[in-house]
RNA sequence: AGCGGGGUAGGGUAGCCUGGAGUGCCCGCCGGGCUCAUAACCCGGAGAUCGGUGGUUCAAAUCCACCUCCCGCUACCA
């Protein structure tokens, strides 16, 4: 059995979780629930960022201290989690008492190696916005978001020296072309880093919710170091389940944060010593209609409104199978629900339906010589997984739906009998059995329902090949309705 | 501005890295089969100068150059 670590980003509670986040945990989910399946010993942690200026200010809006603020909405991120199925081992807050402790401990090893230096952060900083902009960025002399003015700041602050790595970021990509995933997201990192790379401030003197920097306590962290850390955080680096899960296998992050995730947080890591993570997998983003999805056009999904509607499988599987892995896709209510009536409720909802029917009018034994299994391309489900291509694996499961739904037409069992029939019932049961079996990552809860309706348990990637089939069939209805 | 991604039948896509007959999928359309099943399932068909131009090659959707249109990122939006 071999140790597998997987991790979401953890996310910025300013607000409850949106499309976006419930993407990025349900790929993780499927990965992780994968490895289970594999035998792997998994480890999937996600959880929440809860310091800096904003949640300061969102907190203070909201009239709350900020650590209530956080609670709040750190119960929140959790409740979504458990609505969608979500099968993390654990969830960490960066508001943890272990996690401040050992950020300022990580901190202190890598101020003690010479990698941070006390100097001034200066920049055009938009007050209505809390941003800082370069030069280039500017638009006219002004904020390139909201168009006001801006002020050139200058603010005492530590820096990390991130120029230091340039080399050994480059040399580390080179020796490890899996590191950065997916390769259209590689090219641009790498460009970007060649092209030289600059110290970062990594702390805050006027923010006062953050983790106070230890070398100097009238500064805090800044966030994103505060947040990378949160991967080693929950294992209790340098002790607890660090020197068994760790180095992370993969990062499961969204395309915009890909940049902290392989640049700056390699980084840090060889600062430190520590071994860097094996991949950081950078997915795509959601449009909404064609449209980006954005608070101030008010077109932002609720995950949780769509699985009350929908189901939270029928949302799973959209979001898996509505775009490939890494691209950018779009999000429509119309698109989730032609899926679910075309392919979940038509094509496997019916598929188990018609022959839970017929098995269930059969009084013999059910016998006969695997001639469906040779349809399914297990290989390449594993293979995809691996990678992870979740979307491709995905499709080679449908496709294997769709042999089976042809095996009835071509053998047309309500016409036969005896040992023919049985033939044809044994062959489309472990076809279902085997299809339920692989979905499990994917849908859980129609997966048990599967496994329910065939009379048969759960199990591992071994039990995947066609053997005598010993359910009893009891079927209990639809595995999906259809909608509208 | 720099960097990255994309432009494939009516619509949506996969294929592109590792070149080999436009090959595949979904929706829609036309025709047929079946009656176990959620008017579901299966088969066949129509429909594409693979954004444009030029190049490399025996061979280009695929590699290269340029052009054009769309989108994203540029260091706190999954």
């Amino acid at each position: 059995m071999s140790k597998f670590y997987v991790t979401t980003p953890i996310y910025y509670v300013t607000d409850k979780p949106h499309i976006g986040h419930a993407y990025t945990n349900t790929v993780a989910d499927v990965i992780a629930r994968w490895h289970r399946f594999i035998g792997d010993d998994v480890f999937f942690l996600t959880g929440t960022d809860e310091h800096g200026e904003k949640i300061q200010k969102a907190a203070d809006a909201a009239g709350k201290p900020a650590q209530e603020f956080v609670d709040g909405l750190a119960a929140e991120y959790k409740r979504v989690w458990e609505r969608l199925g979500i099968s993390y081992d654990h969830f960490i807050r960066t508001s943890d008492k272990s996690h401040e402790e050992i950020v300022q401990k990580f901190v202190n090893r890598v101020y003690a190696n010479g990698d941070i230096y006390k100097g001034s952060y200066e920049g055009w900083y938009c007050v209505s916005d809390e941003t800082f902009f370069t030069d280039l960025q500017l638009k006219e002399g002004r904020c390139p978001d909201c168009g006001k003015e801006v002020k050139w700041i200058k603010e005492e602050s530590y820096f990390f020296r991130l120029s230091k790595y340039q080399d050994r970021l480059l040399k580390y990509y080179e020796d490890n072309p899996g590191f950065l995933s997916p390769r259209t997201r590689s090219d641009e990192i790498k460009n970007r880093v060649r092209g030289g790379l600059k110290d970062i401030s990594i702390t805050r003197s006027e923010v006062e919710w953050g983790i106070r920097f230890p070398i100097d306590r009238g500064h805090t962290i800044y966030v994103w170091v505060d947040a990378l850390l949160n991967y080693i955080t929950a294992l209790g680096w340098p002790g607890g389940t660090f020197g068994k899960f760790w180095p992370a296998d993969i990062h499961v992050v969204g395309k915009e944060i890909n940049w902290f995730h392989t640049v700056i947080w390699p980084a840090l890591l060889f600062s430190s010593g520590i071994a860097p993570p094996l991949k950081v997998f950078a997915h795509g983003w959601w449009t909404v209609e064609g449209r980006k999805m954005s608070k101030s056009v008010g077109n932002v999904v609720d995950p949780v409104a769509m699985a009350d509607k929908y189901s939270v499988d029928a949302l799973r599987y959209f979001l898996i199978k509505e775009m490939p892995l890494g691209e950018d896709g779009d999000f429509s209510e119309k698109g989730l629900v032609a899926r679910l009536n075309g392919e979940l409720a038509s094509d496997l909802g019916n598929l188990f339906y018609r022959v839970l029917t017929l098995a269930e009018r059969f009084n013999g034994e059910i016998k006969g010589a695997p001639e469906l299994e040779k349809e399914l391309e297990l290989d390449s489900i594993v293979e995809a997984m691996g990678k992870p291509d979740t979307f491709t694996a995905l499709n080679l499961i449908f496709k294997f739906v769709g042999s089976a739904n042809k095996y009835v037409n071509d053998k047309r069992p309500w016409s036969q009998e005896g040992d023919e029939l049985s033939n044809s019932l044994y062959n489309l049961l472990e076809a279902c059995r085997i299809i339920a079996l692989l979905l499990g990552p994917f849908m859980p809860e129609a997966s048990g329902k599967m496994m329910e309706q065939l009379g048969v348990r759960g199990g591992s990637l071994k039990d995947c090949s066609f053997g005598k089939f010993q359910g009893k069939v009891k079927k209990m209805g639809h595995l999906f309705n259809k909608v509208e």
